[in-house]
DNA sequence: TAAGTGTATTATATCACTTAATACACTTAG
DNA sequence: CTAAGTGTATTAAGTGATATAATACACTTA
């Protein structure tokens, strides 16, 4: 597992998605399940981009998508901090589970599960897991 | 509604994701939902991209897939056909479902939420349906 | 024989993503 | 004041996926 450990979080890098995404999603999920306190500083560009063998400009690309979602705020000079909102994390994250719930409904749905499926399926995985 | 009938599917094709992706998304839902008869003729590659207006070789990209999970089966000079093994097609159609499955609650586990969160959104998004 | 099939090839264009190299404004520790 | 560390912006270049275009060939059928 080629995991790197920075700031509290942990990535592992691959090359099926844009690796800006990655690193966006990493942050946020730290973010959403409270792995990260709020108004907690996070790695500077610079420091990110050197842990994860990455370019500062696509570190940059995943800091500015989390600032334009509010989850964290941006003090120039000092560097970037989670918001000290829990209503924008709430948000953010009710808003990204809404997301996740269209799209997967959608899916199933045109390859014409019904709703009635979809929960016993999900029952059946769940009773799996332990 | 840009919407295009051709051989039976409907079609309404933007750019947010690859056009081969979308003629085998497209396709594949209708096998899935038995829109499409097994054995039935499928459009030409030619006919197909004319009616869509994108290239033949973007049809061909997806009509290659489809027969790839042996979904269709290609007849030179007479023309791709729906698989006559529904086997088949229960196959793929749970194997998507799997992996829509798989992915759907990693993104949910990444934003938090646990297995009886999932359920209680579903239940909630179920009983809103009329 | 002609028209309609799937299939292959080569070339070109565009776009998203990523890297690289700088540069600038700001903040803070010394 | 200075130096180091922040975020930010710009310009340039390279790569790969996607899509189009123009042909060509093998096969099947009316």
């Amino acid at each position: 597992m080629n995991e790197i450990r920075v700031g509290g979080m942990r990535f592992a890098l691959d090359l099926s998605q844009p690796l800006y995404e990655q690193v966006l999603e990493q942050v946020r999920s730290s973010i959403a399940k409270g792995e990260i306190a709020l108004g907690e500083k996070i790695p500077s560009v610079r420091e990110m981009a050197q842990a994860l063998k990455i370019n500062p400009n696509t570190v940059m690309r995943a800091y500015q998508e989390l600032e334009r979602d509010q989850l964290t705020e941006t003090r120039r000079g000092q560097g970037t901090f989670i918001t000290t909102d829990a209503g924008k994390v709430s948000h953010i994250r009710h808003r990204l589970a809404e997301e996740a719930v269209t799209e997967f409904l959608g899916r199933m749905n045109s390859l014409g599960f019904t709703a009635a499926d979809i929960a016993s399926i999900l029952k059946a995985k769940g009773d799996g897991a332990k």
